[in-house]
DNA sequence: GAGTGGTCTAGACCACTGT
DNA sequence: CAGTGGTCTAGACCACTCC
């Protein structure tokens, strides 16, 4: 075990394989969806220890190249469709739709729309509902003092047929507010039906714009288990926040979405230039 | 070197030693800009071997919560604060600006507007231009022929006093669309004044909505050294197109983005519903 | 140049997969 | 249960930092 051709530099070695396994799956030595050798050939193929090879492909299965877990086989990754949510047009459509009657709208769970998923291709965990203290954070959102009550909502996601979790989601809306349709809170722990959008109708406050927030981090061990994500793929944290015409926040939901199957798309419409300059 | 008390395990001990590091952390034992003791010893402190330790420091370095290179001390990582880019109103501001006399709008360039950040904050690698050929999924886009030429430029953005990059970008435009304005094609390699809505205007288009396309991934080798991230943060990768009132592609760009330092914010007006069923 | 973080090989062992 | 991926300890060595 002693004297190492070249061995404390950073990564030196570890970088190379990679470069080559990646090259090598490039040029299709190794087609997606087909099975890597086991790493112990790979060891004596590359004339380097299992523990390096190892290390590679660990590196390719965060860069979602390669698929595998514990003892099975390591095989190319087919590269998945990323999941589109349009945000605008989700939020345009849920705020039009939550005036239909309970008939046609009633199909369309929250969660759906917070997925973009259509139900048929969803199943969920029921929604566990509670009532917390609001945090210094919360209190400054809602313009309101700490400790006044919140009703929370935590609510997951999954694709029916997938043990994956598609995301999940805490949202929050002031109890003060919510009380005013006692339905609300006294429902059973299925989804709340007809999105956010129409549940604030039914407390008379009309949302006038939603801001969404967003970033990445990596995943926390709870999420990468629950989303079913590799070690070291990021997670979107995504906050939506719904304000009325006054600025006043009226609800907001903190998602975490699996960064490696997620899109986001925001349109932007912009003034024209002939109408002269706008307000 | 045998009988280890527990091995094999997916990575029992050092999730542990994980774990009660952080704990350590958020207790305040080791506190922010503070150094951690040297590897080794912690490797006797926590009764396990100096190479598991390292392991634990890197995951907490991915993870951000702690920082320093090669031969340097560790020290658990000041937060810093993200980079807040507020789209919707950058794209309307820079439309808007763009109309403005050449003495007013001048000083503002495509890049400071694309990452948000004043003139005096940055400063700039030279603009690449270079004409490049659509491949398929450019032509596409465009709604031309493979092999169309292409107006490319490629930009970095890096702060003042700061060898961090904030992020890099390329965009693209139809050749035929930009040589009718020559000064496009001939300018030395100064980032483009005034902005890519400006730009539009000189060669008589204008832009009637944006859309953004926001995903993330881990950075490839070069984007992690160029943007100062540390192996395993991922990045944003975020392609901005820009089209006219008929649906035609303008320019777009893609951009990548340091995940941790950066987030997107998004406002969504939503039509009143007092007004009736809207288009 | 001592100290420190990082990497490699080596070998043992474990837990899961799958035929 | 054989095969395989993953993890740990061990020890040597390297390249960087800065005490």
């Amino acid at each position: 075990m002693e004297t190492t051709e070249t061995a404390g530099s950073p990564g030196v070695r570890v970088d190379e394989l990679e470069r080559q396994l990646l090259a090598a799956i490039d040029r299709g030595d190794y087609k997606p969806g087909g099975r890597l050798p086991p790493i112990s050939d790979l060891a004596v193929e590359w004339e380097t220890h299992k523990n390096t090879v190892s290390k590679v492909i660990q590196r390719l299965k965060t860069m979602g190249v390669l698929t595998g877990a514990q003892g099975g086989t390591t095989r190319v990754r087919i590269q998945p469709e990323r999941i589109v949510r349009r945000q605008p047009e989700r939020y345009r459509e849920e705020k039009r739709s939550a005036l239909l009657p309970d008939g046609e709208r009633g199909q369309i769970g929250a969660t759906e729309l917070d997925t973009g998923l259509s139900k048929s291709d969803l199943s969920f965990a029921p929604t566990v509902r509670s009532i917390e203290p609001a945090d210094d954070e919360q209190a400054a959102l809602f313009g309101v003092a700490p400790g006044t009550q919140l009703l929370a909502r935590q609510y997951y996601t999954r694709a029916r047929n997938s043990e994956r979790l598609l995301g999940n989601g805490k949202s929050y809306l002031l109890h003060s507010v919510a009380e005013r349709n006692p339905a609300l809170l006294n429902e059973s722990d299925k989804p709340w039906e007809g999105g956010t959008m129409h549940q604030l109708l039914t407390v008379d406050a009309e949302p006038a714009y939603v801001v969404d927030r967003v970033t990445v981090r990596p995943p926390r061990p709870e999420e990468a288990e629950a989303l079913a994500i590799q070690a070291g793929v990021s997670v979107f944290v995504f906050r939506k926040l719904t304000y009325d015409a006054n600025d006043q926040l009226l609800e907001y939901s903190d998602f975490v979405l699996p960064g490696d199957i997620t899109e986001l798309v925001y349109r932007v419409d912009l003034p024209t230039w002939k109408e002269g300059t706008d307000a």
